[in-house]
DNA sequence: TAATAATCGAGACGGTACGTCGCGTCTTCTG
DNA sequence: CAGAAGACGCGACGTACCGTCTCGATTATTA
């Protein structure tokens, strides 16, 4: 989501749509006490269009504007040219399908220069920039975020998978910062961390509009770096 | 949310929205609590104990536990003992209500203490994190802001109304700190205020659960204030 | 109603709007514990001209091809430019106001010739044929007859005072037949008059389109009188 | 209603109305009790058992004494145990399933002795009689009828489908009796016949309280065949 | 002349029903 | 057996009227 750091959509993403094959584990649609499931599965095969098709119809609908609160399961159904019951197969929820859907557009974790902790940090902020900004991602992402607040299973499974691991990686480039000397070693990082990321957060969430042209990483990471106070 | 300030409206926001005027349709009569209009109003006056009903309706539903997802209109009018079409007379439906509903929870603006710049930023990040722990409000406003993220109308209102004022009160700080040699001269005051309010905004929403003990809001000021690159 | 003899509403009717002056005994609004009634009423005295306000608003409904049961109170009153409160302080509901206009639309009963009973027979079938066909109140009295039929307080009270008197003058003219030596003595009266009558009913409210030309009303009391069998 | 037949639709009514054809638009969903439409319906078959709970329901709800008027589609689906949606994908609305519900109840025409005209006659209006009487269909019939003099379209069915063919028998019953020399060669058979069935439509719909003891068929009869005046 | 009292238009009020839509489950037929 | 189709019980949606009530304004009679 929009906090999280992440790749620019029109860069090296290869595939805009869900991943190649279907790499699904909590597959809670089996109907529980048939037997073991090693074996070749019996009867017809589930379609590998189908999840294809119920995101493509998601995205399409949030794309033409309809608030994500009316993208019902029925009319997912009717727009993928699917049946209810075989969405309700894969997923539990509309929630279930959107955090399946979020996760397989997040892109990949960036490759960070190491060079300095001011340019790891301008590079993590950057990624979280261009996520922000990313046309078509934005709204839906900004939709799906809102969603998932009244939904705290989902939220708590989304901050586990995709905001924490991004927060331990800022971390640890503030520990090494300490390693080196270019931090201060009497700081709460974790409150540290939170600092460089809050601003963004905060623009890209409460005021869609602001300004986020490519300088601000730059100058938050600076401004935090030197501090407020005038130098004597 | 509540919580955070952000940018003004006035900078370089291109276009605040299709229409910055108070476009609310759907109430067609007095909005309650203004002062008499020029022609007197004809017919039976509203009364005045609905508004009080519907919202303490809505606050004790949420309290005993019901996510804001299952509050619907029409519980709402049975658990207020009130009709349905007296909800949808003053309001557009539930997005409105809540939007009013949290204007008239809205505590009244800190007194700061002018001893400081850091003291008047630890007044106003204290203040905020009240606001965000406080026992009802808390669950409330952070369903509301995320269904207003949805509502770009309604969100303009809130935040002109909110957010915006309370940003303002920020930067003042800030730039008496200028005056005073405080704060460096050199930085985006707005930019500035960001970073201050930031972090508040992160734990806040993206991590209920997360630190925000009583003495949160002096080390966001005092790290910011003195950097996090160390002193030579 | 359709069934009772009546006049042609084409003819000697004076005004067909409702009656001059106020002659209403059943006012059920006046609150009950007030004093003497003969005395002359304090307050603002009851406008005239809301009944015919009213009275116009129902049959203007009516005319311009609302079904009667669309036709509320809330609907009368905005055509009308008039209060609910004032037609409910006049009247119980929609049926007593239709009632009353009903009865404010009964045409006198006609004159008879006298000079045989077929004369006369033919002459109240006719009378109940016009009335049937009567170009505006024809379907507003079908209506209305509908309407009734499921009130039957309201239907009781119609009966009594409109029906009964006419089924009573047809009785009266088959037993002056009987003293003329016109009518067979050995027959029930009542059912004989039923004869007369059905037809017109069956043919007017069953069969709106069929066949009511003018020589209906002879070939019925000729058909009636001289029976069916063939004469030896 | 059911009592009474009327003249043929194809005989002078000029035109039966905006369209002859079964013009039942909302049902879009085969009749049920029709043969299998060409292709093989999809989907879950409508569940046989419901128009059996919705007609039970209707039923229960007039004979423990409550108004057709308080029959609310609503109340049908909770005594039906029912959701609304199911009772409007089968029925356009309140008037359109009473049709179906008495088309149902309708019991099958009589066998005629055909021993005379005279027998023939009185055992057709024996059986309108006790249509007419009969416990659990009276009042609900009486109000359909009143229902659906407001609503062309169904009345035209109904008439079609239930009060035409009746008056054909009566109108054959005739016939023959010209062909046997028992009835007058120079009549209109069509008038004949509504003096027949007139009189009983009378004391049903207008007259609920009415003489309608077993011997009112034969005395109708009788009456009519022989004329009411006195023979030479 | 002022007070009193019932009327007027207007419209808010707690309800009930409307007809539609989406929910998640189920039951059929086709591949 | 998967899958499209769609019926099912349920419940919320937003609207329309119900009949009652409360307003300010109007219009008579009574003091």
């Amino acid at each position: 989501m929009p906090l999280a750091d992440g790749e620019t959509p029109e860069g090296p993403r290869p595939a805009p749509g869900p991943a190649s094959g279907t790499t699904r584990a909590p597959d809670s649609g089996r109907p529980p006490g048939s037997g073991p499931c090693d074996g070749p599965r019996r009867g017809r095969p589930r379609s590998e269009g189908v999840e294809r098709a119920v995101f493509d119809a998601v995205v399409e609908l949030l794309e033409s504007g309809v608030p994500l609160g009316d993208v019902s399961i029925e009319r997912i159904a009717r727009t993928a040219g699917v049946g209810k019951a075989t969405i309700y197969r894969r997923w539990s929820g509309k929630e279930d399908l959107l955090v399946e859907l979020v996760r397989s557009i997040e892109p990949p974790d960036p490759e960070l220069p190491g060079t300095s902790v001011r340019d790891d940090l301008v590079m993590l902020l950057e990624f979280m920039r261009r996520r922000g900004l990313a046309k078509r991602t934005s709204a839906l992402l900004r939709n799906m975020f809102a969603q998932m607040q009244a939904h705290p299973r989902l939220w708590d499974q989304y901050h586990r998978t995709v905001i924490e691991p991004r927060r331990r990686r800022g971390i640890e480039v503030l520990e090494r910062g300490v390693a080196t000397g270019e931090v201060r070693a009497d700081l709460d990082l974790e409150l540290v961390n939170d600092l460089f990321t809050g601003p963004l957060l905060l623009r890209t969430v409460l005021m869609p509009d602001a300004d986020l042209s490519p300088d601000f990483p730059a100058r938050v990471a600076d401004t935090i770096l030197a501090g407020v106070r005038p130098r004597p």
